[in-house]
RNA sequence: GCGCCCUUAGCUCAGUUGGAUAGAGCGUCUGGCUACGAACCAGAAGGUCGGGAGUUCGAAUCUCUCAGGGCGCGCCA
């Protein structure tokens, strides 16, 4: 509601200044007054007339306020301070409307978007760095889903890469393990964490001796060739792995409708496509002489040359075939994104890989799939959830595209940049980390796969789990095992995923076990906690909380919500209903910043406004019969919108805490 | 060397396209459970928004510069 009255504001004030000063802004900047006593909206836009029109600020705006008449939904414009112009909503409608849940029709995008992200090497257990990755992601693809729009959620999988190989190594060459073996251990319950015991043994092997090194060129040869043993166990161990990444995500609500992989862009020639497309397109050209001798090389994301892309400088150089012949990481990406925009000319085998719980099938890609499966790619805009240090690959991908003139789908590629999940050096040093002097002046310590070093997705969410049932375990002697166990695992999903939410993407995030495993203050659990004491509520006064006001039966009259919305008394209440009827405009400002912080800032927020409303107000005992409803009718509204926001967060609210 | 990001309270972070008196959480101190559950609430203390210059009616926000920190820049992925 809050976001349809902010445009329809916007549209009038468009509309009065091109026909009374035959001025046209592109944008009306409208932002809240300090205060809501002074009104819900301030447009500061008579500062910036002011040079225009040669006339002072406050003139204009007495002007404006004077002229523009009635708006639907308003109950006045004021002047205010030096030239704001306030508005003032009309506060009984709102309220009556958010109470009957009007919504207003949403104007939705056409085309399909496809969000990438999680995309976990295959060769080790998830940790906290991906947990951040595929939280973020899931949430924005919450987000779009909210907003009306059809996702597609995709998992790339590099399972012909070095690290794959370098497992392989490790079973093959470092342990010496039989193909049988392999197969036995592959069936292990945690053989992700065996890998990644294993992946670091490898990694110091190979500083041993340059033979052992010999051996990862080897293997990753056999794999990329495909059709061998070696290629085989590496795929036996990559989708083992895969499978643990996704029962991992499971546990965060988080779920894939297709995974894409490395082996199939390789076995289905998906490169061969594209190469003959940037060559023709101009975009790549034979190198014969200098470092890049032999290569084909693109020019390079950024670089500021004007030379002619045949006589680039070496440094504006990218290579994308190597001189041997074979094609590098950007090259395939190159090609999976052509895919993705349907450009390619050709499509993946399907097959069904992993089914959730909840009956929502996986899709893998394969050579030769089944011959019934959904659509995937040839969407209209994607989001690639890649953290920042791979900025300029994802920027040479895009430039690829312009290159080939695919401008419009350069435009809707976004690079959904995040930054890494690091360590306190404290946290380090009770993961046994030797820290050095310098070390311990850090704010943060970066993880480490090859080393071993980091904390595990899966070790976090059972700590987690187990944090969560010590509290529950405490509170609820009456209920049954299985029913702490559920509300542990919502508590533990929802600190989780809070706890990633409420940094925006730019921050490093430096984990610590204590701020991690808090229930209390700015976290989920506090967000769950207030829905929970709402519900009480209801249930104690044997209402229904879902239908209260629902439908047009609002047991709240229009001047009942005008009477206790609109005297001195009632604007610290009303400020909680303005604050419920944000969620769509929350939900858009995410989305169009790609920054789902927001949301939860929002989800804490509302939170905290009803807590001190819950303390200041005692509902059940109110004598006055229509403030009583009136009351009510504020906790059913506000919990809805708890229960909306957290769920775009992925996360549901346990029936008691 | 080039490019991107960061620097706001003791600590961790918000501050949305430049706007009215810079905000949270944690921590510290004080107070509040015979109320719809205290995983909560109230109060106090705590700030040269890294330094400097500029643009503007107005700068934490934009530009330049200096300092400090991080990341990237491979015929790796």
């Amino acid at each position: 509601m809050y976001r349809h009255l902010h445009r329809r504001l916007a549209q009038h004030v468009r509309d009065f200044l091109r026909q009374n000063y035959g001025v046209d802004l592109p944008s009306i900047v409208i932002e809240q007054p300090p205060k809501v006593e002074m009104g819900e909206y301030a447009l500061p836009l008579a500062f910036e007339l002011a040079k225009r029109l040669r006339q002072p600020p406050r003139k204009i705006a007495e002007e404006i306020v004077a002229g523009i008449g009635p708006i639907e939904g308003f109950a006045k414009l004021e002047l205010a301070g030096a030239g704001y112009i306030n508005a003032r909503v009309n506060r009984a409608a709102l309220a009556a409307s958010l109470a009957a849940r009007e919504e207003p029709p949403r104007e939705v995008r056409p085309g399909k978007i496809l969000v990438e992200h999680s995309s976990i090497n295959p060769n080790k257990a998830a940790h906290i760095g991906h947990l951040r990755n595929a939280i973020l992601g899931d949430t924005f693809v919450r987000l779009l889903e909210y907003a009306g729009s059809q996702v597609d959620v995709q998992n790339y999988i590099d399972n012909t890469g070095v690290q794959v190989a370098d497992v392989v190594v490790g079973f093959l060459h470092l342990d010496k393990k039989s193909r049988a073996e392999i197969e036995q251990l592959t069936r292990q319950p945690r053989v992700d964490y065996y890998c990644w015991d294993l992946y670091a043994r490898v990694s110091e092997w190979y500083g041993e001796s340059n033979e052992n090194l010999k051996r990862r060129a080897e293997v990753l040869h056999a794999i990329e060739e495909g059709n061998n043993q070696t290629a085989a166990i590496a795929d036996m161990i990559s989708v083992a792995v895969l499978r643990r990444h996704l029962e991992t995500m499971d546990r965060a609500d988080i779920e894939y409708d297709f995974l894409p992989r490395e082996s199939e862009i390789l076995q289905l020639h998906f490169w061969d496509a594209a190469f003959e497309k940037l060559k023709t397109g101009g975009v790549l050209f034979h190198q014969t002489e200098g470092k890049n001798k032999g290569c084909w090389v693109m020019r390079r994301a950024g670089a500021n040359s004007t030379a002619e892309t045949a006589e680039l400088a070496e440094e504006d150089q990218k290579v994308i075939v190597r001189s041997n012949g074979t094609v590098g990481y950007v090259g395939k990406d190159i090609a999976y994104h052509l895919w993705k925009f349907g450009l390619l000319g050709r499509d993946f085998g399907y097959r069904k890989f992993y089914r959730y719980p909840n009956g929502h099938p996986c899709w893998i890609s394969t050579t030769d799939g089944e011959p019934d499966h959904p659509h995937f790619g040839e969407v209209s805009e994607i989001y690639n959830v890649i953290d920042a240090r791979q900025a300029e690959a994802q920027n040479a991908v895009i430039e690829a595209l312009r290159g080939l003139g695919y401008n419009q789908q350069a435009d809707h590629y976004t690079h959904f940049s995040y930054e890494m999940v690091a360590l306190t050096p404290r946290c380090a040093a009770e993961l046994g980390y030797q820290l050095s002097e310098e070390d311990k002046t850090r704010t943060y310590i970066e993880v480490s796969g090859r080393k071993g070093f980091g904390v595990k997705a899966d070790d976090l969410i059972d700590s987690l789990i187990a944090s969560a049932r010590k509290e529950v375990d405490a509170r609820h002697e009456q209920l049954s095992d299985r029913e702490r166990a559920s509300v542990a695992n919502q508590i533990a999903v929802g600190a989780l995923r809070y706890f990633m939410l409420k940094y925006t993407k730019p921050s490093v995030i430096a984990f610590d076990f204590k701020d991690a495993l808090s229930f209390e203050g700015e976290t989920g659990p506090y967000v769950q906690y207030a829905v929970v004491r709402a519900t009480n509520i209801f249930r104690k006064a044997g209402l229904d909380p879902e239908t209260f006001g629902k439908d047009g039966a609002c047991p709240v009259s229009i001047e009942d919500f005008g009477k206790f919305l609109n005297d001195d008394s009632g604007t610290e209440i009303w400020e909680l209903w303005l604050a419920a009827s944000k969620t769509s405009y929350i939900v858009e400002q995410s989305i169009a910043t790609t920054e789902p912080a927001y949301a939860a800032k929002h989800a804490f927020q509302l939170a905290q406004w009803f807590n001190n409303f819950y303390h200041r107000h005692h509902i059940l005992t109110e004598p006055d019969d229509a403030r009583k409803k009136f009351l009510l009718a504020t906790v059913a509204v506000v919990r809805r919108e708890l229960i909306r926001v957290l769920a775009c967060m992925g996360i549901s609210v346990p029936p008691v805490m």
